[in-house]
RNA sequence: CGCGAGGUAGAGCAGUCUGGUAGCUCGUCGGGCUCAUAACCCGGAGGUCGGAGGUUCAAAUCCCCCCCUCGCAA
């Protein structure tokens, strides 16, 4: 389709998306660079991310710098045109960013200036708004601060978790991709500063943040339920068991209990915030797979009734 | 050799320590009650207890090897 040389960078299954689409639209993408191999998993295995295996698929060369900071010099011998980054985990050095012809441009999953970082899906979701979106924009030194090229807005549904959103979003993300790029190209758009009195950010997820907050109201601890599922999801203690909540599902049912109190509604569960009842669907027993929580119910909860999750 | 939990009817579990004809809740099938029901009552079907070997008169249960799943840590 063109000769424009473009160099990906990302890491996750979103990013290779991206990669994807940039391939299967035919831009010449001469290599990915994605975050180093890890090992994973109980049994430690070397595990390539999702954007090197699908380079690696489809005969892409791939540069994994373990510290692209000090190791961008690979990245500068291939003499980009252009470079496309989304969710690559590293902060990209100067030495990069000015290198291109026609710059460095990054997808980001939110409406910039809101959301810079490395959460934004998540954090859309556990801070309750009702839209969010794609930005692309050029790159900067300075994380997500770039001037903004084109941005789409979508809503967020009551019911959306991270998973359904971070899908609808890649979605969303190649087509303004393929929207935009041909502008970029041709270096005839125009672009918008990011107003810094609206920064906010979205960083990593914690540890911490991943333990039930009953502390939150009853929407605030609905989505953050929401907002971490499936992976890695938010969890509670009960019995000294590590419980994972992957689905569940809010009521107007009230019952005067202890916050966290956990309760049997008709052949199911469920667990009192605020005094209301939010009803578990789906969660997971550490040492056990992902189940129905009327399953749950019939074995292992069959004594729950009032404990209280914490 | 990172730590730990577990694999028993379609599902979720108990039973394993202290070997002795496999049980609970749900689902399913049939029947009953009812104006009616996802409610209630009665009855049935469904498991070579992850796999191989060993000990024993007898193994889900004890010993040994292997496979698989999941939680934590990275």
């Amino acid at each position: 389709m063109n000769d424009v040389r473009i160099i990906f960078m990302g890491t996750p299954i979103f990013g290779k998306e991206i990669l994807r689409c940039l391939v299967e639209n035919d831009y010449n993408v001469i290599a990915a660079v994605s975050q180093p191999d890890k090992k994973v998993g109980r049994k430690q295995i070397i595990t390539s991310c999702p954007v090197k295996q699908y380079a690696i698929e489809h005969n892409i060369k791939v540069i994994q710098p373990i510290r692209i900071r000090e190791d961008y010099q690979s990245v500068l011998d291939l003499e980009p045109d252009l470079i496309v980054t989304c969710a690559y985990g590293q902060i990209i050095p100067d030495q990069i960013l000015k290198a291109p012809r026609l710059g460095c441009i990054n997808v980001h999953a939110s409406l910039l200036p809101k959301l810079r970082g490395g959460a934004p899906i998540q954090r859309s979701i556990m801070n309750g708004y009702e839209k969010t979106g794609i930005t692309i924009m050029e790159m900067v030194s300075r994380m997500d601060a770039g001037d903004i090229i084109s941005q789409k807005e979508i809503a967020i549904d009551i019911e959306d978790s991270y998973s359904s959103l971070h899908d609808r979003l890649i979605e969303v993300a190649t087509s303004l991709l393929l929207d935009t790029l041909p502008s970029i190209i041709a270096e005839s758009y125009t672009t918008v500063s990011q107003n810094e009195a609206e920064v906010t950010y979205g960083f990593n997820i914690s540890k911490a943040e991943e333990h039930l907050d009953l502390t939150k109201s009853y929407l605030q601890v609905y989505n953050q339920i929401r907002g971490l599922s499936d992976d890695p999801c938010c969890y509670g203690i009960v019995a000294g068991k590590k419980v994972k909540l992957h689905t569940v599902r809010m009521t107007d049912i009230y019952h005067k209990r202890e916050n966290g109190t956990i309760v049997f509604e008709d052949k199911g569960l469920g667990i009192i915030i605020d005094n209301r009842l939010l009803l578990i669907e789906k969660l997971q027993l550490e040492g056990k797979t992902l189940c129905q929580a009327a399953d749950v119910r019939n074995g292992a909860a069959r004594n729950w009734e009032g404990k209280v999750m914490c």
